[in-house]
DNA sequence: CTGAATTTTCAGAGATTCTTGAAACAAATT
DNA sequence: AATTTGTTTCAAGAATCTCTGAAAATTCAG
């Protein structure tokens, strides 16, 4: 196998990886790109790679920046925009469960919250309110692994960490 | 709040949530309904409390049981079949895992393996490498994590892991 | 200020995914 | 065997999500 064809294979991939995790295709591929770049690239040449049209590279490349994930660098003595990739892996993967963690889990905590206080008697109330008290405790104690994971740098999680739960 | 509305809120948030993972909404509030249902439900009357077709009812109780989620049970002398769900949500969660490990995590794996071995001497090609194998160690290193934490009980998560990590 | 280069926006087209409901199928009953 | 009850399948339609490309906005040079 080639560079060119690994190149493609692994963007591909991680696109597909990206639509059964909710994210879409495009974004993925343009994050896969970026991420294996050696140098910056311009939004056209993006756009250009994965055979995408200008408008959809805009859109993916600002949701890339809010989601953390991509930066925007600037040449001096060039008009074109360059943008980059978070390169560390253990940042990556930090950006986005901090990202999904803000956008998805801590609301469905806050209405497992609310929805756990529910008081009645019958055997309905009584199934509802251990289920949900249940799936409340452990989406908290999810909750906190990540924020400790998150803190925690990289070295820990593939040295210490992984040890420990053997 | 009354049950009727908690029962509401927390179907409504769990498919939402579904949504957000790749899983269709239905399906994740069939589940949702199953697993704060006091006792086993028909297709029925789960097609009635969702307000959705029989055929979206019956095709989504079949992916659920091929998840690993739902389960049938038969009641002697009665023609229809009952569903119930696990309730043990440390199990659903391994279920989930296990299942999205072997759809998802595994096939990147394997291109990720396939796509390391690329050689060449471009900057192109060395920058390539370098990310590629520095996903496919942190890839690997999750996969081994997700079998350990399945091996593991619920008390073992909830208690010593969650010490351990802080 | 004008004009060229570049980026962003967004309405409509296109693609994908989900849902419906009717028909086929299955299983038990008469 | 015909009927009744219940389940599954699947083609067509609906809903949702994504992409395009042209127009608008922005940026900078002269």
């Amino acid at each position: 196998m080639d560079v060119q064809e690994g190149k493609e294979k692994f963007i591909e991939s991680w696109g597909k990886m990206g639509g059964d995790w909710g994210i879409n295709r495009a974004m993925a591929q343009v994050h896969a790109l970026l991420m294996i770049a050696p140098e910056p690239l311009t939004a056209d040449q993006i756009k250009d790679e994965l055979k995408i049209s200008t408008g959809n590279t805009s859109m993916n490349l600002r949701a890339l920046m809010d989601w953390g994930l991509v930066y925007k660098q600037l040449k001096s003595g060039e008009r074109k925009e360059y943008y980059y990739a978070e390169k560390d892996i253990w940042k990556v993967v930090c950006q986005i469960i901090i990202n999904r963690k803000k956008r998805e889990l801590e609301p469905l905590l806050k209405v497992l919250d609310e929805v756990a206080a529910v008081k009645g008697d019958s055997p309905d109330a009584e199934s509802f309110s251990t289920t949900v008290n249940d799936i409340r405790k452990l989406t908290h104690k999810a909750n906190q692994t990540l924020d400790a994971l998150v803190k925690a740098d990289s070295n820990w999680f593939t040295g210490t960490f992984l040890k420990m739960i053997r």
